[in-house]
RNA sequence: GGCGCGAUGGCCGAGCGGUUAGGCAGAGGUCUGCAAAACCUCGUACAGCGGUUCGACUCCGCUUCGCGCCUCCA
């Protein structure tokens, strides 16, 4: 069925970390977008900031499609780094064996949140020939060095632009706070390894290459692998705020001076997660990981709905009392929705959208094409959820008028992936729960109320709601 | 020290130079045998102090408090 969205396509604009402004977004491609998201390193667990991070990616993705575009989208799995690598040592299995188990429960924890898979996964152990073709051709264009231990760097001081995306100037770098005293075989504390020699402690995880044995540095495998699926230019580049440096400005480094074209034209961060207005930290016993707040009895959906709700480029303060808020509206969402059904009935929908659901439609698309105002968005859901079940009530809907506004809900829905995922299925009731209900019927034909509000508690212990409407009884599975 | 961000009613969370954000919770009401759901009404919220302005939560400055990054943390 066609929709009524309305053409926000040319409208969408985005802040760009790169200019620090917002700017209409024009796609290099026409109609595909490409966009590059930093995935996970599979060490452990994902924790619910790094799913914040994902889930501002996949409104991204979502608003993207809903305005026209295809997406095609890479987030990468860092699968060997330090901690991978440390991990599989203590651990005493294969690096391959050690991340497997938590890639597997990435891909879980993503399905729970209804967060849209992208189109590519690619693994860094599966790309160091990408990446080791791309530090040769940092070599050839004077961009690379191997120190004495035989680790490989990136020179940054043959770099000018280093440091624009991040709006650092080197001299700033030079007397940073932070300088690590062993990285004494570097020329300069800015460079940073594109390739690392082989140590002890890597045990039997090498690769061989034209500068020996080792494995590569971690900015390497991003801008391998989005050139390798995306091209050398591709439109976005997402990721947490804390990637903005130093890991996304050494991969626009490489990446440019590698190919000599733009990397990337629109920068997009998003801010950090808090926990009852704290950093998260383990220290501080804040630290959640998805599955801690599953096992406690939140839904993915709710989570969903909490990560969602609100703006990018805002920090995010998570509470619990968030999440039980959030029980409560997708409940109200929820009623309204199946409102909307029993009231379309199968009746074919409207041609014409009611006036105001156009417009709730319109401020819907606007608050989204503003950067991803999702918050506003939803502002945009409640008003039609309030009006629809006003009109609804005072019976003024008609049926084909219900069955167009259910048809826009559901179209909203493909950006906020909040309906029709995750909702307990309303089982077939049980034949003693059926045979209460009937029971119940026969009470209030009699008017013993009595009775009736017994066999009501009743079905709740066995875990049903009975409400009583003017057509009759309702029965819905808590 | 450098770069940057924030402080909104009980909680979460948008926003704009002058007109309701929204959700949750709370109060009252309509409906209902009751309950639930739904709808209606209700909160003199914009850290403090100055300034700009006819008018500032919204712009500027200062102060206080909090946060992020400054070499591998989404």
């Amino acid at each position: 069925m066609k929709t009524n969205t309305p053409p926000v396509r040319a409208s969408l604009q985005f802040y760009n970390s790169l200019t620090r402004h917002k700017a209409p977004f024009h796609s290099e491609n026409g109609r595909q977008v490409r966009m590059y998201t930093c995935g996970p390193t599979v060490y452990n667990f994902a924790h619910i900031g790094n799913f914040r991070a994902y889930m501002f990616e996949d409104v991204l993705r979502r608003t993207l499609r809903f305005a026209g575009y295809d997406v095609l989208q890479v987030m990468n799995l860092t699968d060997v780094d330090d901690k991978t690598i440390r991990g599989s040592l203590q651990a005493g299995v294969p690096l391959k064996t050690f991340t497997q188990p938590f890639i597997d429960a990435f891909f879980a924890d993503l399905r729970s949140l209804n967060i849209e898979p992208a189109e590519f996964y690619p693994a860094a152990t599966d790309h160091v020939p990408e990446m080791i073709a791309l530090i040769q051709r940092l070599f050839a264009n004077g961009l690379a060095y191997q120190s004495e231990d035989g680790s490989v760097y990136f020179k940054v001081s043959a770099w000018p632009s280093y440091g624009k995306l991040a709006h650092l100037d080197l001299s700033g770098l030079r007397a940073g706070a932070r300088v690590a005293q062993d990285e004494y075989e570097k020329e300069s504390v800015g460079d940073f390894a594109l390739w690392k020699a082989w140590d002890e402690q890597d045990g039997d995880v090498a690769w061989d290459s034209p500068w020996g044995r080792g494995r590569p540095g971690w900015h390497i495998e991003c801008s391998a692998m989005g050139m390798k699926y995306l091209g050398e230019t591709f439109d976005l580049h997402t990721g947490g705020i804390d990637n903005l440096f130093p890991h996304h400005e050494n991969e626009l480094a490489q990446s440019e001076g590698a190919t000599g074209k733009p990397f990337v034209h629109v920068w997009m961060h998003c801010a950090h997660l808090r926990v009852n207005g704290e950093k998260m930290s383990k220290s501080l016993g804040n630290f959640f990981t998805l599955r801690d707040l599953l096992a406690r009895g939140y839904a993915g959906r709710e989570l969903r709905y909490v990560l969602l709700n609100g703006h990018y480029r805002q920090p995010l303060n998570f509470t619990f009392d968030a999440v039980e808020a959030a029980r409560t509206s997708l409940a109200r969402i929820d009623e309204f929705v199946d409102r909307l059904r029993e009231t379309a009935a199968s009746t074919p929908a409207d041609p014409e959208l009611p006036g105001w659901v156009a417009e709730i439609q319109r401020q819907f698309c606007a608050a989204l094409s503003d950067d991803l105002n999702v918050p506003e968005a939803m502002a945009a859901l409640f008003a039609l959820v309030r009006e629809g079940n006003s009109a609804m009530q005072n019976g003024s809907l008609r049926p084909s008028e219900a069955a167009a506004t259910l048809a826009q809900v559901t179209d909203m829905d493909g950006v906020l992936g909040l309906i029709s995922f995750g909702r307990r299925d309303a089982r077939a009731m049980p034949a003693d729960v059926a045979a209460l209900l009937e029971a119940r019927g026969a009470a209030r034909q009699a008017k013993n109320w009595a009775e009736s509000d017994r066999l009501r508690d009743e079905m709740a212990r066995l875990g049903w709601e009975v409400r009583d409407g003017k057509d009759g009884q309702k029965v819905k599975k808590l």
